[in-house]
DNA sequence: CGTTGACCTGGCCCCAAGGGCACGGTCCAG
DNA sequence: CTGGACCGTGCCCTTGGGGCCAGGTCAACG
């Protein structure tokens, strides 16, 4: 024990804190003074709170948040290390989608080949059995094969063909940050009940911009380039799109997929 | 040629930014309205301003500041790009730094083999001649090298013996992100003229905790972890530091330096 | 004992990059 | 002509402090 007390700029030298950060923190909860002057309000710290408020000041150098410094603060070193380590994890697979972003945005606008093999067509009104969800990027391929795998069983189940086409549609943006509304449908004919969380829908009959998807193009970068070509292509066309891009699996003329947008 | 014009919603809603976010952009010039209505205010964009709003909104995305946005979409797509992959270069060398860092906090507290070796000597007053300068982590090897050059060569060309040893002192953190004032000194005997960016100084005698750090840990994590042992002993012994850790090289009994904090 | 300079407090405004809300004006379709 | 959707401005909120100001305190020096 060492009941020796420091005043807040010592302290504050000490643990590589400002002044202005340890008072942020004592009113936060955060590193409470060991002893407050109640006539003054001079806070004084404890020699025993230096190695808590140094791990905070390294914590708060790598950029974490005060609400979770204060929970990682808690922990045992080890247990820390083990959070970071997953944190750092994170970051970097995090940085690495960016950087598959920049990669995809590289040619932007110089893409005319893409952009002159948009086409147009017209979709009748179909009827589609349907899944909804807000997810990142991430949960993305469980959403879309678990929810095909789901609406073709029930279609099954309910006597009718399974095959139509699927549909992906992207109504909100999906990106590793941020989550967004996600659509799998399958077209269907027929009479069936919904379910829990399969509901049916019917697509009205619209016109859609649309560019096939060789499988050659199937990483995201590409992908994305495919999205820039039609956007390019209904900016120059004086055509405005009318709702979400959609994915429609399998595609034309033996492509992996179209991607499309409502016109 | 398109002049369709778009209220500000439409044109957000193509671009994926929120009507808030186009004002905001509008007020510090960096997408200015294709028009705007000198009764209502209201805010309208042409079609051709899609490409340059879709370019802001990925930039955004990546995180990345307005500032440096607005020099960013003025470039060409290919000068863009070679920034950005310059740009996510750095943040990957941050992160693994960083990631550095955490694994040398790893065994944090639990270093009482290191703690245990930690001495006090005192130090004699002594003259040094030395270079300051507020660096980041990055150029410090260069400050360090080039410093101790230029000081040797100027003690040699004053006719004194250049062999004193050499003492780097952080006076402020010193980290990737954030420079920090930082000393490279040498010890002399005799007398000699300050010249530019050379100073002489006198380090008043006092008392100093030590620790000699072996070759072996010639690595930045396990140097970290010294720094850290020298704190916990001041810590732990009830002393207080008087001033800001420096490095001296040699070290003590064959180490390649000691890492000193005053007391 | 007084004074000086360093230190401390709380309070206020500031940054980025918008989100959210309120209040009020506008636009377009039925 | 009227309802609902859209748009404007203005204000407060967020995170993690930095900077400055007015005023109160502390310790050392004369």
């Amino acid at each position: 024990m060492n009941d020796r007390h420091l005043r807040a700029g010592e302290f504050g030298a000490a643990a590589q804190l400002s002044p202005k950060a340890l008072r942020l923190y004592a009113e936060q909860g955060l590193l409470l003074p060991a002893a407050v002057d109640p006539a003054t309000g001079y806070r004084s710290y404890s020699v025993d709170q230096l190695p808590r408020a140094r791990v905070i000041a390294r914590l708060r150098r790598l950029g974490l948040p005060l609400a979770r410094i204060g929970y990682l603060a808690d922990l045992t070193p080890e247990a820390r290390a083990l959070e970071l380590r997953g944190w750092l994890h994170t970051q970097r697979r995090l940085l690495d989608e960016r950087a598959a972003g920049v990669e995809a945005a590289q040619g932007e606008g110089a893409d005319d080949a893409l952009t002159a093999l948009v086409a147009v067509r017209e979709v009748p009104a179909t009827k589609v059995l349907c899944r909804s969800a807000r997810i990142t990027s991430s949960e993305l391929p469980g959403l879309v094969e678990g929810g095909e795998r789901d609406i073709r069983a029930h279609l099954r189940a309910s006597g009718l063909p399974a095959d139509g086409r699927r549909i992906v549609t992207f109504h909100e943006l999906v990106t590793p940050d941020s989550e967004g509304l996600v659509e799998v449908a399958v077209a269907c004919t027929g009479s069936l009940e919904p379910v829990a969380d399969l509901a049916i829908r019917l697509v009205a009959a619209h016109a859609e911009a649309y560019l096939p998807v060789p499988a050659s193009h199937e990483d995201l970068p590409l992908i994305l380039r495919v999205y820039d070509a039609v956007e390019a292509w209904t900016d120059a066309g004086g055509v405005l799109c009318t709702g979400s891009p959609y994915e429609i699996t399998p595609g034309t003329g033996g492509a992996l997929f179209d991607v499309a947008y409502p016109v």
